[in-house]
RNA sequence: GCGGAUGGCCGGAUGGCCGCGGUCCCGGAUCCUGUCCGGGGUCGAGGAAAGUCCGGACUCCACAAGGCGACGGUGCCGGGUAACGCCCGGCCGGGGCAACCCGAGGGAAAGCGCCACAGAGAACAGUCCACCCCGGAUUUCGGUCCGGGGCCAGGGUGAAACGGUGGGGUAAGAGCCCACCGCGGGACGGGCAACCGGACCGGCGAGGCAAGCCCCACCGGGAGCAAUGCCGAAUAGGAUCCUCGCGCGGUGCGCCGCGGGCCCGCCUUGGGCCAGAGGGUCGGGUUGGCAGCUAGAGGCAGGCGGCAACGCCUGCCCCAGAGGAAUGGUCAUCGCCCGGUCCGCGAGGGCCGGGGCACAGAAUCCGGCUUACAGGCCAUCCGCGCAC
């Protein structure tokens, strides 16, 4: 099950992702779902904060993958909430697709300073290691 | 060349790989003809998008007339504009050698209020020291002390002391008188105006603060795109009709008429709303979707008018429309800045760095103001220095 090019250097780290990659996630939109998910499982990483839940059966179709990225005004002006929402989604789309669970939603929160700074290969690295910590692998 | 003033402009560039939102085209799937999938073309943040401080457009609500009042705002003059508290030109006052900059800049003989500290005295002021006169006492004959009066020139205080300097005058003084300056009024002249000049007159009688109240002139309904409209879905509250019921009056005993309270700033005329119980009918606040939603006081170029702000005409262009919110992520090269180091007398140049590249993200849309901002470019002007 292992992706081709999981070995994730830096060096090619933009080829990593299939095209069509982000047709297999679906967006959060909804407050309640954010909630939710931010009362459920929870794994801390320097530049991200993972929030994942097991959805109900009634919720939505259950081989979709969910996501949502917030920012709270902690992390600092529009500037930069902007910014670390989209490095933020980035990770997901390279990520989540091949690491992640069908019929969960996830919900990456964004930190002050490191979600912009921190060297975007060490993220990659992260979000896989605090999927792998969540789903108890 | 150095220092300064003003106005305007830019605000990283290029290329891989992978993405996002709008729109158009093509192909496919489903076939409830609207969704979904794939491919391609094209467009996709700012000078402040910011603060939300003014002015509008646009929606909905309110709005009958007259009189009286209340509240808020603006405040030299003329022009520009859809409008403004904005902009342009001018005036006056202040600062600067200058270019130029700064100023909420109407009214203080309508009234009220305030003017700390210091000082004798701070608004129809006042006698602390000093000066002068008169009377008395005393005397070492210079004066000293006491009482009464004159007086505001001098000292001293202050941000400010009821004009300044000089002369005459006087017991000493004082616009008391005179000259000049200042001040007030002002025929007349210039200017659309603010205002400027000013013959002549007046000895010169009364300060400042109106970003204290106030007076005067002018302007001003309220709320905001989460406005507002449409569509779809379960529960509590509304609109209308019918019946019954309360009080008073009239009754031909079938019924008929009237009724209280509150609100519209106040008054007059006038208008609106609500009012017990039961039943029937009807439309609607919150969440989701759609519309509003971007062609506009629009941009660019040229011409004409105007000192300018700006206006008019012609031609061309279409220039973000998201909605947990697209406009990007990542890598490389270049550019700029910084730090270290080496070479050179110096201007400068080389190398290294896993150092940095500002302020900041459209949210209905325009016109302004204000605030933030690494670095850089252009034009005009002023002062000083050098050369000719």
């Amino acid at each position: 099950m292992t992706p081709p090019g999981a070995t994730g250097s830096a060096k090619n780290a933009g080829t990593l992702s299939p095209p069509a990659a982000l047709s297999r996630l679906d967006i959060l939109k909804r407050r309640t779902d954010f909630l939710r998910a931010a009362r459920a499982k929870r794994q801390a990483m320097p530049g991200f904060i993972l929030q994942a839940r097991r959805r109900g059966s009634d919720e939505a179709p259950p081989d979709r993958i969910r996501v949502g990225v917030t920012c709270s005004k902690k992390v600092g002006n529009a500037v930069a909430r902007n910014r670390a929402k989209r490095r933020l989604r980035e990770l997901a789309r390279r990520v989540l697709p091949q690491h992640a669970r069908p019929g969960w939603d996830y919900v990456l929160v964004g930190r002050r300073e490191t979600t912009e700074t921190l060297v975007f290969a060490d993220l990659l690295d992260d979000l896989r290691a605090a999927l792998r910590h969540i789903h108890g692998e």
